[in-house]
DNA sequence: TTCTGTGAAATAGTTCACAGCG
DNA sequence: CGCTGTGAACTATTTCACAGAA
Protein backbone atom coordinates (compact mmCIF):
# COMPACT_ATOMS: atom_id res chain seq x y z
CA UNK A 1 0.00 0.00 0.00
CA UNK A 2 2.82 2.70 0.81
CA UNK A 3 5.83 2.38 -1.35
CA UNK A 4 4.02 5.09 -4.02
CA UNK A 5 5.63 8.27 -4.63
CA UNK A 6 3.93 10.88 -2.14
CA UNK A 7 2.92 13.89 -4.13
CA UNK A 8 3.23 17.63 -3.83
CA UNK A 9 -0.19 18.24 -3.60
CA UNK A 10 -0.49 15.62 -0.87
CA UNK A 11 2.29 16.94 0.93
CA UNK A 12 0.83 20.79 0.54
CA UNK A 13 -2.28 19.23 2.39
CA UNK A 14 -0.35 17.47 4.98
CA UNK A 15 0.04 20.27 7.81
CA UNK A 16 -3.93 21.00 7.31
CA UNK A 17 -5.00 17.64 8.20
CA UNK A 18 -2.35 17.38 10.94
CA UNK A 19 -4.28 20.28 12.16
CA UNK A 20 -7.35 19.08 11.81
CA UNK A 21 -6.58 15.93 13.45
CA UNK A 22 -5.01 18.00 16.55
CA UNK A 23 -8.62 19.49 17.10
CA UNK A 24 -10.44 16.24 16.63
CA UNK A 25 -7.86 14.57 19.63
CA UNK A 26 -8.43 17.46 21.99
CA UNK A 27 -12.28 17.34 21.71
CA UNK A 28 -11.76 13.60 22.48
CA UNK A 29 -12.66 11.96 19.42
CA UNK A 30 -11.15 8.37 19.01
CA UNK A 31 -11.99 8.20 15.39
CA UNK A 32 -12.81 9.85 12.47
CA UNK A 33 -14.20 9.35 9.41
CA UNK A 34 -12.27 10.56 5.94
CA UNK A 35 -15.77 12.40 5.76
CA UNK A 36 -15.37 14.04 8.82
CA UNK A 37 -11.82 14.58 8.98
CA UNK A 38 -12.06 16.32 4.88
CA UNK A 39 -14.90 18.32 6.04
CA UNK A 40 -12.07 20.19 9.01
CA UNK A 41 -9.90 20.15 6.53
CA UNK A 42 -11.95 21.29 3.70
CA UNK A 43 -11.04 19.39 1.18
CA UNK A 44 -12.94 15.99 -0.45
CA UNK A 45 -13.78 13.03 1.50
CA UNK A 46 -11.56 10.50 -1.53
CA UNK A 47 -9.02 13.27 -1.85
CA UNK A 48 -8.59 12.81 1.89
CA UNK A 49 -8.53 8.66 1.45
CA UNK A 50 -5.89 8.54 -1.21
CA UNK A 51 -3.92 11.47 0.17
CA UNK A 52 -3.62 8.85 3.20
CA UNK A 53 -3.53 5.72 0.98
CA UNK A 54 -0.04 7.06 -0.46
CA UNK A 55 1.41 7.21 3.05
CA UNK A 56 0.67 3.86 3.80
CA UNK A 57 -1.74 5.02 6.71
CA UNK A 58 -4.96 2.82 6.77
CA UNK A 59 -8.95 3.32 8.19
CA UNK A 60 -10.89 0.56 9.18
CA UNK A 61 -13.99 -0.11 7.10
CA UNK A 62 -17.17 0.15 8.49
CA UNK A 63 -15.53 2.24 11.56
CA UNK A 64 -12.96 5.29 10.18
CA UNK A 65 -9.22 6.31 10.84
CA UNK A 66 -8.07 6.39 14.28
CA UNK A 67 -7.09 9.30 15.13
CA UNK A 68 -3.99 9.60 17.67
CA UNK A 69 -2.50 6.64 15.06
CA UNK A 70 -2.94 9.24 11.81
CA UNK A 71 -1.82 11.88 13.70
CA UNK A 72 1.33 10.07 14.78
CA UNK A 73 1.41 8.64 11.47
CA UNK A 74 1.81 12.02 9.89
CA UNK A 75 3.86 13.79 12.48
CA UNK A 76 6.21 11.12 11.18
CA UNK A 77 6.19 11.67 7.55
CA UNK A 78 6.30 15.27 8.41
CA UNK A 79 9.56 14.35 10.51
CA UNK A 80 8.22 16.43 13.19
CA UNK A 81 10.01 13.74 15.74
CA UNK A 82 13.11 15.08 14.98
CA UNK A 83 15.07 18.27 15.15
CA UNK A 84 16.55 20.06 12.27
CA UNK A 85 19.11 22.65 13.85
CA UNK A 86 19.15 26.15 11.90
CA UNK A 87 21.47 28.81 10.79
CA UNK A 88 19.97 32.68 10.12
CA UNK A 89 21.46 34.20 7.79
CA UNK A 90 20.76 38.24 7.50
CA UNK A 91 20.13 39.61 10.96
CA UNK A 92 18.40 42.85 10.12
CA UNK A 93 15.22 43.40 11.66
CA UNK A 94 13.45 40.29 9.98
CA UNK A 95 16.36 38.42 10.86
CA UNK A 96 16.38 39.82 14.40
CA UNK A 97 12.95 38.99 14.68
CA UNK A 98 13.47 35.22 13.81
CA UNK A 99 16.14 34.68 15.89
CA UNK A 100 13.45 35.61 18.81
CA UNK A 101 10.33 33.75 17.42
CA UNK A 102 10.08 31.09 19.84
CA UNK A 103 8.12 28.93 16.71
CA UNK A 104 11.05 27.75 15.19
CA UNK A 105 12.50 25.45 18.37
CA UNK A 106 8.51 24.49 19.08
CA UNK A 107 8.34 23.16 15.75
CA UNK A 108 11.74 20.98 15.87
CA UNK A 109 13.64 23.96 14.05
CA UNK A 110 16.26 25.12 17.13
CA UNK A 111 18.23 28.38 15.56
CA UNK A 112 21.79 27.19 16.90
CA UNK A 113 23.68 30.20 14.56
CA UNK A 114 23.15 33.80 13.31
CA UNK A 115 25.67 35.04 10.34
CA UNK A 116 25.66 38.43 8.79
CA UNK A 117 27.99 39.94 6.36
CA UNK A 118 28.32 43.21 8.34
CA UNK A 119 31.17 43.28 10.71
CA UNK A 120 30.02 45.79 12.80
CA UNK A 121 26.83 43.50 13.80
CA UNK A 122 29.44 40.61 14.06
CA UNK A 123 29.47 39.69 18.49
CA UNK A 124 26.48 41.49 18.85
CA UNK A 125 23.70 39.27 20.46
CA UNK A 126 20.36 38.82 19.59
CA UNK A 127 18.75 36.14 22.95
CA UNK A 128 21.41 33.18 23.71
CA UNK A 129 23.13 33.74 20.48
CA UNK A 130 26.12 36.10 19.25
CA UNK A 131 26.26 36.94 15.90
CA UNK A 132 28.75 35.77 13.48
CA UNK A 133 30.14 36.65 10.00
CA UNK A 134 29.49 35.16 7.21
CA UNK A 135 32.61 33.83 6.50
CA UNK A 136 32.33 31.78 9.46
CA UNK A 137 29.23 29.85 8.14
CA UNK A 138 31.36 26.82 6.51
CA UNK A 139 32.47 26.14 10.41
CA UNK A 140 29.33 26.92 12.19
CA UNK A 141 27.52 24.70 10.08
CA UNK A 142 30.11 21.34 10.74
CA UNK A 143 30.45 22.19 14.26
CA UNK A 144 26.87 22.49 15.38
CA UNK A 145 25.70 20.27 12.86
CA UNK A 146 23.39 22.49 11.02
CA UNK A 147 21.54 21.18 7.87
CA UNK A 148 18.96 24.13 7.17
CA UNK A 149 19.20 27.82 6.40
CA UNK A 150 16.67 30.74 7.21
CA UNK A 151 17.64 33.50 4.48
CA UNK A 152 16.39 36.61 6.20
CA UNK A 153 18.91 39.09 3.73
CA UNK A 154 17.98 42.09 1.38
CA UNK A 155 16.64 40.14 -2.23
CA UNK A 156 19.93 41.75 -4.18
CA UNK A 157 22.67 39.17 -1.75
CA UNK A 158 19.83 36.67 -1.45
CA UNK A 159 21.66 34.59 -4.36
CA UNK A 160 25.04 35.26 -2.66
CA UNK A 161 24.86 34.45 0.48
CA UNK A 162 22.38 30.99 -0.65
CA UNK A 163 25.23 30.13 -2.67
CA UNK A 164 27.23 29.64 0.40
CA UNK A 165 24.83 28.14 2.18
CA UNK A 166 24.56 25.75 -0.31
CA UNK A 167 28.76 25.88 -0.23
CA UNK A 168 28.45 25.28 3.79
CA UNK A 169 26.90 21.28 3.46
CA UNK A 170 23.04 23.03 3.99
CA UNK A 171 20.27 20.80 2.61
CA UNK A 172 17.27 22.92 2.58
CA UNK A 173 16.70 26.70 2.60
CA UNK A 174 13.69 29.06 3.81
CA UNK A 175 13.76 32.05 1.78
CA UNK A 176 12.15 34.71 3.30
CA UNK A 177 13.79 37.45 0.94
CA UNK A 178 11.51 38.27 -2.48
CA UNK A 179 14.05 36.70 -4.78
CA UNK A 180 13.77 33.45 -6.83
CA UNK A 181 17.13 31.15 -5.40
CA UNK A 182 19.13 29.34 -8.06
CA UNK A 183 20.43 26.44 -6.13
CA UNK A 184 21.15 22.54 -7.08
CA UNK A 185 18.82 19.94 -7.17
CA UNK A 186 19.34 18.51 -3.96
CA UNK A 187 18.65 21.23 -2.06
CA UNK A 188 15.55 22.47 -1.38
CA UNK A 189 14.04 25.55 -0.80
CA UNK A 190 10.75 26.96 -0.09
CA UNK A 191 10.00 31.15 -0.01
CA UNK A 192 7.75 32.99 2.55
CA UNK A 193 6.14 36.23 1.24
CA UNK A 194 4.06 38.41 2.73
CA UNK A 195 3.91 40.31 -0.80
CA UNK A 196 3.40 37.34 -2.84
CA UNK A 197 -0.08 36.26 -0.55
CA UNK A 198 -0.87 39.60 -0.59
CA UNK A 199 -0.37 39.63 -4.62
CA UNK A 200 -2.73 37.01 -5.24
CA UNK A 201 -5.45 38.03 -2.60
CA UNK A 202 -5.41 41.42 -4.19
CA UNK A 203 -6.13 39.45 -7.81
CA UNK A 204 -8.57 37.44 -6.43
CA UNK A 205 -10.64 40.32 -4.44
CA UNK A 206 -10.11 42.60 -7.50
CA UNK A 207 -11.79 39.92 -9.86
CA UNK A 208 -14.22 39.60 -7.03
CA UNK A 209 -15.38 43.35 -6.09
CA UNK A 210 -15.56 43.68 -10.17
CA UNK A 211 -18.22 41.07 -10.73
CA UNK A 212 -20.26 42.68 -7.34
CA UNK A 213 -19.92 45.51 -8.81
CA UNK A 214 -22.46 44.22 -11.54
CA UNK A 215 -24.56 43.31 -9.55
CA UNK A 216 -25.95 46.08 -6.94
CA UNK A 217 -24.00 45.16 -4.05
CA UNK A 218 -24.35 47.12 -0.47
CA UNK A 219 -21.15 46.86 0.95
CA UNK A 220 -17.82 49.54 1.42
CA UNK A 221 -16.57 48.03 -1.71
CA UNK A 222 -15.53 50.47 -3.82
CA UNK A 223 -11.57 50.59 -4.07
CA UNK A 224 -10.07 53.85 -2.71
CA UNK B 1 -6.92 35.68 -26.93
CA UNK B 2 -7.40 37.41 -23.74
CA UNK B 3 -11.07 35.85 -22.74
CA UNK B 4 -10.11 32.34 -21.43
CA UNK B 5 -10.11 31.85 -17.42
CA UNK B 6 -6.99 32.91 -15.84
CA UNK B 7 -5.99 29.35 -13.83
CA UNK B 8 -4.67 29.28 -9.96
CA UNK B 9 -1.66 28.01 -11.21
CA UNK B 10 -1.52 31.43 -13.24
CA UNK B 11 -2.11 33.40 -10.68
CA UNK B 12 0.24 32.00 -8.27
CA UNK B 13 3.35 32.74 -10.80
CA UNK B 14 2.16 36.42 -11.15
CA UNK B 15 4.03 37.81 -8.09
CA UNK B 16 7.32 35.46 -9.79
CA UNK B 17 7.00 37.09 -12.94
CA UNK B 18 6.13 40.35 -11.35
CA UNK B 19 9.65 40.43 -9.43
CA UNK B 20 11.65 38.94 -12.45
CA UNK B 21 10.60 41.84 -14.24
CA UNK B 22 11.24 44.93 -12.14
CA UNK B 23 14.82 43.21 -11.83
CA UNK B 24 15.17 43.51 -15.77
CA UNK B 25 13.45 46.73 -15.97
CA UNK B 26 16.56 47.82 -13.08
CA UNK B 27 18.92 46.39 -14.75
CA UNK B 28 17.81 48.53 -18.09
CA UNK B 29 16.38 45.52 -20.33
CA UNK B 30 14.04 46.76 -22.79
CA UNK B 31 12.48 43.94 -23.97
CA UNK B 32 13.16 39.98 -22.95
CA UNK B 33 12.55 36.55 -24.17
CA UNK B 34 10.03 34.11 -23.12
CA UNK B 35 13.55 32.05 -22.33
CA UNK B 36 15.20 34.61 -20.12
CA UNK B 37 11.75 35.87 -18.22
CA UNK B 38 11.22 31.98 -17.87
CA UNK B 39 14.82 31.29 -16.17
CA UNK B 40 14.81 34.52 -14.25
CA UNK B 41 11.52 33.15 -12.86
CA UNK B 42 12.56 29.41 -12.82
CA UNK B 43 9.36 28.31 -14.62
CA UNK B 44 9.27 26.19 -18.46
CA UNK B 45 9.03 29.22 -21.15
CA UNK B 46 6.27 27.14 -22.91
CA UNK B 47 4.68 27.76 -19.30
CA UNK B 48 5.52 31.17 -18.91
CA UNK B 49 4.31 31.94 -23.07
CA UNK B 50 1.03 30.48 -21.55
CA UNK B 51 0.57 32.79 -18.24
CA UNK B 52 0.50 35.71 -20.57
CA UNK B 53 -1.48 34.52 -23.44
CA UNK B 54 -4.13 33.77 -20.88
CA UNK B 55 -3.95 37.06 -19.85
CA UNK B 56 -4.07 38.84 -22.99
CA UNK B 57 -0.29 39.83 -23.20
CA UNK B 58 1.32 39.38 -26.28
CA UNK B 59 4.65 39.34 -27.28
CA UNK B 60 6.68 40.18 -30.29
CA UNK B 61 7.88 37.11 -32.62
CA UNK B 62 11.65 37.15 -33.03
CA UNK B 63 12.15 39.82 -30.16
CA UNK B 64 10.12 38.76 -26.88
CA UNK B 65 8.54 40.99 -24.37
CA UNK B 66 8.51 44.54 -24.15
CA UNK B 67 9.61 44.46 -20.13
CA UNK B 68 7.34 47.64 -19.36
CA UNK B 69 4.37 46.58 -20.91
CA UNK B 70 4.29 43.12 -19.02
CA UNK B 71 5.31 45.10 -15.97
CA UNK B 72 1.85 47.22 -16.43
CA UNK B 73 -0.46 44.36 -17.61
CA UNK B 74 0.53 42.08 -14.74
CA UNK B 75 0.35 45.07 -12.35
CA UNK B 76 -2.98 45.69 -13.37
CA UNK B 77 -4.22 42.05 -13.30
CA UNK B 78 -3.16 41.84 -10.00
CA UNK B 79 -5.21 45.18 -9.11
CA UNK B 80 -1.77 46.70 -7.40
CA UNK B 81 -2.72 50.17 -9.36
CA UNK B 82 -5.66 50.30 -6.54
CA UNK B 83 -5.78 50.62 -2.66
CA UNK B 84 -8.15 48.31 -0.64
CA UNK B 85 -8.23 49.23 3.01
CA UNK B 86 -8.21 47.19 5.91
CA UNK B 87 -9.17 46.15 8.69
CA UNK B 88 -7.01 44.18 11.56
CA UNK B 89 -9.20 41.81 13.60
CA UNK B 90 -7.36 40.56 16.69
CA UNK B 91 -4.72 42.98 18.28
CA UNK B 92 -2.35 40.39 20.00
CA UNK B 93 1.48 40.41 19.73
CA UNK B 94 0.80 39.15 15.95
CA UNK B 95 -1.73 41.80 14.80
CA UNK B 96 0.17 44.43 16.39
CA UNK B 97 3.53 43.85 14.32
CA UNK B 98 0.63 43.61 11.87
CA UNK B 99 -0.21 46.82 12.45
CA UNK B 100 2.52 48.56 12.64
CA UNK B 101 4.07 46.58 9.31
CA UNK B 102 4.37 49.27 6.65
CA UNK B 103 4.02 46.35 4.34
CA UNK B 104 0.81 46.51 3.77
CA UNK B 105 0.21 50.35 2.83
CA UNK B 106 3.22 49.55 0.80
CA UNK B 107 1.00 46.81 -1.40
CA UNK B 108 -1.50 48.71 -1.66
CA UNK B 109 -3.91 47.66 1.35
CA UNK B 110 -3.82 50.47 3.95
CA UNK B 111 -4.52 49.45 7.84
CA UNK B 112 -7.86 51.49 8.60
CA UNK B 113 -9.03 50.19 11.49
CA UNK B 114 -8.15 48.06 14.35
CA UNK B 115 -10.64 45.90 16.35
CA UNK B 116 -10.36 43.26 18.83
CA UNK B 117 -12.92 40.87 21.71
CA UNK B 118 -11.10 42.50 24.61
CA UNK B 119 -12.60 45.33 26.24
CA UNK B 120 -9.75 45.83 28.28
CA UNK B 121 -7.59 46.92 24.81
CA UNK B 122 -10.33 49.05 23.68
CA UNK B 123 -9.46 52.85 23.32
CA UNK B 124 -5.62 51.71 23.25
CA UNK B 125 -3.60 53.24 20.23
CA UNK B 126 -1.11 51.28 17.89
CA UNK B 127 0.31 53.87 15.81
CA UNK B 128 -1.54 56.15 14.42
CA UNK B 129 -4.90 54.17 15.24
CA UNK B 130 -7.09 53.13 18.29
CA UNK B 131 -8.46 50.29 18.94
CA UNK B 132 -12.50 49.34 18.73
CA UNK B 133 -14.33 46.42 19.61
CA UNK B 134 -15.18 43.51 17.78
CA UNK B 135 -18.96 44.86 18.27
CA UNK B 136 -18.16 48.44 16.44
CA UNK B 137 -16.77 46.03 12.94
CA UNK B 138 -20.21 46.86 10.76
CA UNK B 139 -20.18 50.88 11.71
CA UNK B 140 -16.16 50.80 11.18
CA UNK B 141 -16.89 48.50 7.83
CA UNK B 142 -19.10 50.92 6.49
CA UNK B 143 -18.29 53.93 7.03
CA UNK B 144 -14.86 53.43 5.82
CA UNK B 145 -15.16 51.13 3.23
CA UNK B 146 -12.90 48.46 3.67
CA UNK B 147 -12.84 45.32 1.91
CA UNK B 148 -10.55 43.34 3.17
CA UNK B 149 -10.08 41.69 6.78
CA UNK B 150 -6.72 40.57 8.19
CA UNK B 151 -7.45 37.71 10.82
CA UNK B 152 -4.54 37.45 13.43
CA UNK B 153 -6.67 36.02 16.72
CA UNK B 154 -6.21 33.08 18.29
CA UNK B 155 -7.23 29.19 16.47
CA UNK B 156 -10.08 28.65 18.82
CA UNK B 157 -11.81 32.17 17.69
CA UNK B 158 -11.05 32.50 13.76
CA UNK B 159 -13.98 30.97 12.86
CA UNK B 160 -16.27 33.37 15.37
CA UNK B 161 -14.49 36.50 14.62
CA UNK B 162 -14.33 35.42 10.25
CA UNK B 163 -18.29 34.99 10.52
CA UNK B 164 -18.19 38.44 11.84
CA UNK B 165 -16.21 39.84 9.11
CA UNK B 166 -18.30 38.10 6.19
CA UNK B 167 -21.06 39.49 8.34
CA UNK B 168 -19.86 42.70 7.94
CA UNK B 169 -19.53 42.73 4.45
CA UNK B 170 -15.30 42.16 3.88
CA UNK B 171 -15.00 40.23 0.79
CA UNK B 172 -11.43 39.03 1.48
CA UNK B 173 -9.57 37.62 4.61
CA UNK B 174 -6.07 37.27 4.91
CA UNK B 175 -6.05 34.22 7.53
CA UNK B 176 -2.68 34.15 10.42
CA UNK B 177 -4.66 31.91 12.76
CA UNK B 178 -4.24 28.19 12.28
CA UNK B 179 -7.44 27.15 11.65
CA UNK B 180 -9.64 26.15 8.23
CA UNK B 181 -12.24 29.03 7.72
CA UNK B 182 -15.35 27.89 6.64
CA UNK B 183 -16.78 31.13 4.58
CA UNK B 184 -19.16 31.73 1.66
CA UNK B 185 -17.77 31.21 -1.51
CA UNK B 186 -18.22 34.44 -2.56
CA UNK B 187 -15.46 35.23 -0.11
CA UNK B 188 -12.02 34.41 -0.91
CA UNK B 189 -9.39 33.79 1.97
CA UNK B 190 -5.84 33.00 1.85
CA UNK B 191 -4.02 31.62 4.81
CA UNK B 192 -0.55 32.49 6.09
CA UNK B 193 1.24 30.20 7.98
CA UNK B 194 4.61 29.88 9.23
CA UNK B 195 4.07 26.41 10.98
CA UNK B 196 2.64 25.04 7.45
CA UNK B 197 5.94 25.88 5.75
CA UNK B 198 7.79 24.68 8.40
CA UNK B 199 6.10 21.19 7.93
CA UNK B 200 6.17 21.19 4.14
CA UNK B 201 10.63 22.02 4.57
CA UNK B 202 10.47 19.48 7.11
CA UNK B 203 8.78 16.70 4.87
CA UNK B 204 11.22 17.35 2.17
CA UNK B 205 14.61 17.86 4.46
CA UNK B 206 13.98 14.53 6.17
CA UNK B 207 13.71 12.69 2.56
CA UNK B 208 16.84 14.48 1.00
CA UNK B 209 18.36 13.38 5.08
CA UNK B 210 16.98 10.22 4.42
CA UNK B 211 18.02 10.00 0.81
CA UNK B 212 21.95 11.56 1.45
CA UNK B 213 22.25 9.02 4.32
CA UNK B 214 22.56 6.34 1.90
CA UNK B 215 25.39 7.85 0.03
CA UNK B 216 28.17 8.70 2.19
CA UNK B 217 27.89 12.20 2.35
CA UNK B 218 29.89 14.72 4.35
CA UNK B 219 27.71 17.43 5.83
CA UNK B 220 26.88 17.81 9.62
CA UNK B 221 24.09 15.83 8.97
CA UNK B 222 22.65 13.76 11.27
CA UNK B 223 19.19 14.61 12.99
CA UNK B 224 19.72 15.82 16.63
C1' DT C 1 16.46 33.82 -38.29
C1' DT C 2 14.56 34.33 -33.81
C1' DC C 3 11.06 33.84 -30.83
C1' DT C 4 5.96 33.88 -30.01
C1' DG C 5 1.47 31.51 -29.72
C1' DT C 6 -0.74 27.30 -29.54
C1' DG C 7 -2.33 22.47 -31.15
C1' DA C 8 -1.57 18.17 -29.34
C1' DA C 9 0.61 14.88 -26.20
C1' DA C 10 1.92 13.93 -21.75
C1' DT C 11 1.54 14.23 -16.96
C1' DA C 12 -0.59 15.33 -12.60
C1' DG C 13 -4.37 15.73 -9.65
C1' DT C 14 -9.28 15.26 -8.39
C1' DT C 15 -13.56 13.18 -7.95
C1' DC C 16 -17.00 9.63 -8.74
C1' DA C 17 -18.75 5.43 -7.74
C1' DC C 18 -18.67 1.00 -6.02
C1' DA C 19 -16.68 -3.61 -4.60
C1' DG C 20 -15.89 -5.59 -0.60
C1' DC C 21 -13.96 -5.66 4.35
C1' DG C 22 -14.98 -5.41 9.28
C1' DC D 1 -24.60 -1.64 7.26
C1' DG D 2 -20.97 2.00 7.12
C1' DC D 3 -16.93 3.34 5.45
C1' DT D 4 -12.38 2.43 3.32
C1' DG D 5 -9.50 1.68 -0.71
C1' DT D 6 -9.18 2.17 -5.46
C1' DG D 7 -10.33 1.51 -10.71
C1' DA D 8 -11.77 4.49 -13.93
C1' DA D 9 -13.39 8.90 -15.68
C1' DC D 10 -12.60 13.44 -15.60
C1' DT D 11 -10.34 17.91 -15.17
C1' DA D 12 -6.30 20.69 -14.79
C1' DT D 13 -1.66 21.78 -15.81
C1' DT D 14 2.68 21.24 -18.01
C1' DT D 15 5.57 20.48 -21.71
C1' DC D 16 6.83 19.46 -26.42
C1' DA D 17 7.26 20.80 -30.87
C1' DC D 18 6.39 23.54 -34.69
C1' DA D 19 3.83 26.82 -37.88
C1' DG D 20 4.26 31.19 -38.89
C1' DA D 21 4.88 36.38 -37.69
C1' DA D 22 8.30 40.08 -37.46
Amino acid sequence: MASEQVSAATVSRLPVYLRSLVDLASSGAATASSERLAELSGVNPATLRRDLASLGITGTRGVGYDVTYVLYEISRELGLNQDWPVVIAGIGNLGRALARYPGFAERGFPVRALVDADPALVGQRVGELAIHHLDDLDQLVARLGITVGVLAVPAVEAQDVADRLVAAGIGSILNFAPAVLVVPPHVNVRRVDLATELQILSFYHQRQSAALAGTGVPLGSEPT
